[in-house]
RNA sequence: CGCGGAGUGGAGCAGUUGGUAGCUCGUUGGGCUCAUAACCCAAAGGUCGUUCGUUCGAGUCGAGCCUCCGCAACCA
């Protein structure tokens, strides 16, 4: 029984103003809704599309403490950066607003106080970490200490990393705060908390047995939380950065940031319409539709929903499509990792390429499994699909009608059967793609769309109309017309998935006026109609540009290393007498050779003050034989002699290895005599 | 055994209620030459993670095991 709406209400995932947005975002979250909300406008159906930055929760304080700045600075940069780089990527936000503004702040501490004023809440009563120098309750992860089970240091509140066992904060030996490095004290603290458990059986009804369409991913972790039983949530803390608490007694004390993040689709699109903004929140015959990734589920399936329904007077979302995550080169995409496609770099790198990024994130979309950016990938399909399919027919169809009928639309003549077949092959296009777009499936939709373009090529390579164009031009004029009609249709098909390219293909044909209503149309443009000149709708990427940006990722990475390089711990203790045992010496290289047949072996002789003796090491990679001719090495004199490579090796030059694995030979700063003793 | 999701030809993905395993890219061969060396056709290539089970018949249902991702801090 599909119900009947009047209006749609789209939000977005609130993207977190710590970072900006990158393509993981993108293709989890905004480019499925803005495929979806663009769709729904060019059905002409109401629909309002919101998003904003979510600006509040610890993190923000954490990073403006270490930047010196007031959470303020952190989020007004980037808050605008999100919000041009969005615009400029073609988001077709009805309003792109933020959690701090007045209206937010407002609407949310209503909201609050409703639910306080009607006893959905409870209080409790707890201890919990102070930092008495940062004067702040410490979250879980920003306390460490000793593990009580495995006794490693660097054990967070929630978790040993080593260990792997669960915490809780008071575990921890000898606890320390990670802002102030400070000892925490424990301390009381008073806090209010929805009561999950009292909405768990509607929430089973609604999800369970009224939404059995969500997806299974969402579905299935609703299930898994229902079946566990739901626990209280506590909905504020203690941070200076937030909504206050509205209620007496609560100084020092905010609204949990997953409280009032979602609240600020509605205070968003308050600030949008202020005065109809009731109609898309409350009236059942509103649609509320809400893209998340697949992190934030419970949250949009059960905690904003209970929160919703506690309040009483709002409507609940009708579908919560969630992707899966984008992973990058293999790599999960880190923000702290600096591990990602940044938006705003792209839109600079890659400028006028938007429809670009937005193809390739849909048709490599995470709908049902984690998937895999590559900027070979990437390539490929800007290539091969978009190039070579899209733009490589249309501009078939342009460039032989300028040249045989001077840009002008020729009329059809009589339809043979091959015709009316490819005809009938897009008769049903519209139909289909809607077909996966109202089931969100938007990587198929895209693929509908771009068989209109595989069809045309296939129907200009069967014609040939270069080949009748010497015999006959009524044939090629029909040909030639289905072609362009084709191509219209591609204009509008394309239109929710390329905004940019339908739009430039639009002007191509020289039509202003369309109708996605008119899709599978095969009379879309009027004989004689004048066309534009055509243009290239996509341009190949080379190869040095996609090599730049994998250089660029893999810089990043050596970056990384070299960030969290940290030395191997100190091995066992050892006697001093364990120490004398090793006979350490200084020689000077007389000869080296690289080793015939090994890639890594260099093969010396060591002037040792006794006699001369031969010495293999594997650091041919880092080291050319004739560079370290006359240059002292120190090595072990009195290892037992081993054969590599059918050389017998006496003894072994001592290198250090750096944290990317190349190797540095240990030198004398002076020179000294050769067989010289180290100690 | 915390809870969810996933594991399908070289790569990335589809496979609806169980009935001859599909698509895009890549590879190989052929065709075409209007087109951004792009387009079209054909072929090769899979014991559908693994074991056991239900069934006339399982990628599809059930059970165990293995691996990857997510949630429980931050994060789409």
């Amino acid at each position: 029984m599909e119900k009947k709406f009047k209006r749609t209400t789209v939000t977005s995932a609130l993207p977190y103003a710590n970072g900006p947005v990158h393509v993981g975002h993108l293709a989890g979250v905004y480019v499925p809704a803005d495929i979806y909300v663009r769709y729904l406008r060019l059905k002409k159906e109401d629909v309002l599309f919101i998003g904003g930055s979510d600006e509040h929760g610890v993190p923000i304080t954490i990073r403006a403490r270490k930047e010196g700045c007031t959470p303020q600075d952190i989020v007004d940069r980037y808050h605008t950066l999100i919000k041009e780089s969005f615009e400029e990527f073609g988001i077709s936000f009805d309003i792109y607003s933020r959690t701090s503004s007045k209206t937010h702040h407002e609407l949310a501490s209503g909201i609050f106080r409703t639910l306080y004023d009607k006893g959905e809440f409870i209080e409790k009563t707890s201890e919990q970490y102070y930092d008495e120098e940062a004067h702040q309750f410490l979250a879980d992860r920003y306390i460490t200490g000793e593990c009580p089970h495995c006794h490693s240091e660097g054990a967070y509140g929630d978790q040993c990393e080593k260990c792997g066992s669960a915490l809780s904060p008071t575990d921890l030996i000898n606890p320390k705060s990670t802002i102030s490095g400070s000892k925490p004290v424990l301390r009381e603290t008073k806090h209010w908390f929805l009561p999950l458990d009292k909405h768990e059986e509607w929430l089973r009804q609604w999800i369970l047995e009224d939404h059995k369409e969500w997806r299974p991913n969402v579905y299935g972790q609703c299930k898994s939380w229902l079946d566990m039983g739901l626990q209280p949530r506590a909905v504020s803390r203690d941070l200076d950065w937030g909504i206050p608490v509205p209620v007496e007694d609560a100084e020092g004390k905010v609204l949990y940031v997953w409280f009032d993040a979602p609240i600020g689709y509605i205070s968003n699109t308050k600030e949008l319409l202020p005065d109809s903004w009731e109609t898309w929140w409350k009236d059942p015959e509103t649609r509320l539709i809400h893209f998340i990734g697949k992190d934030n589920i419970v949250f949009h399936c059960i905690v904003f929903p209970a929160m919703l329904k506690a309040e009483g007077s709002y409507i609940l979302p009708d579908n919560v499509p969630s992707n899966e995550f984008l992973n990058l080169e293999g790599d999960k995409i880190s923000t702290s990792r600096n591990w990602a496609v940044w938006l705003h770099e792209y839109l600079v790198e890659f400028p006028g390429k938007q429809d670009v990024l937005r193809y390739v994130l849909t048709a490599n979309a995470p709908e049902t499994k984690d998937n895999d950016f590559t900027w070979k990938d990437f390539q490929a399909r800007n290539n091969n699909e978009l190039v070579a399919v899209f733009g490589n027919f249309v501009n078939r169809a342009l460039v032989l009608t300028h040249k045989y009928f001077d840009g002008k639309v020729p009329a059809a003549d009589e339809l043979t059967d091959y015709d009316k077949q490819t005809l009938n092959e897009f008769a049903n296009i519209k139909a289909d793609i809607e077909h996966f777009l109202n089931q969100f499936r938007f990587r198929d939709a895209q693929k509908e769309a771009m068989n209109l373009a595989r069809i045309g090529n296939k129907y200009l390579a069967d014609t040939e109309p270069w080949k009748l164009a010497k015999t006959d031009m009524d044939r090629v004029a029909t040909i030639m017309n289905i072609s362009l009609q084709l191509s219209a249709n591609l204009a509008i098909a394309f239109e929710p998935f390329l905004p940019f390219s339908a739009a430039k293909l639009r002007e191509m044909l020289n039509i202003q006026q369309f109708d996605w209503n008119e899709l599978g149309s095969t009379s879309l443009l009027e004989a004689g109609h004048a066309l534009n000149k055509p243009e290239l709708l996509f341009e190949k990427i080379e190869d040095s540009v996609i090599e730049a940006q994998v250089q660029k990722l893999l810089d990043t990475k050596k970056a990384n290393e070299e960030l969290n390089y940290k030395a191997n711990p100190i091995r066992q203790t050892v006697e001093f007498t364990d120490f004398e045992k090793l006979d350490i010496r200084v020689g000077t290289v007389l000869e080296c050779q690289k080793v015939p047949k090994a890639d890594k072996l260099l093969q010396f002789l060591i002037e040792d003050g006794l006699e001369k003796r031969t010495i293999v090491s594997g650091i041919a990679k880092y080291y050319q034989p004739e560079e370290l001719v006359g240059k002292q090495v120190c090595f072990i004199a009195n290892l037992a002699p081993r054969k590599l490579k059918g050389i017998v090796s006496e003894g072994m030059i001592l290198s250090a290895e750096n944290n990317d694995g190349t190797l540095a030979v240990v030198t004398p700063m002076k020179e000294v005599k050769p067989g010289s003793e180290v100690k």
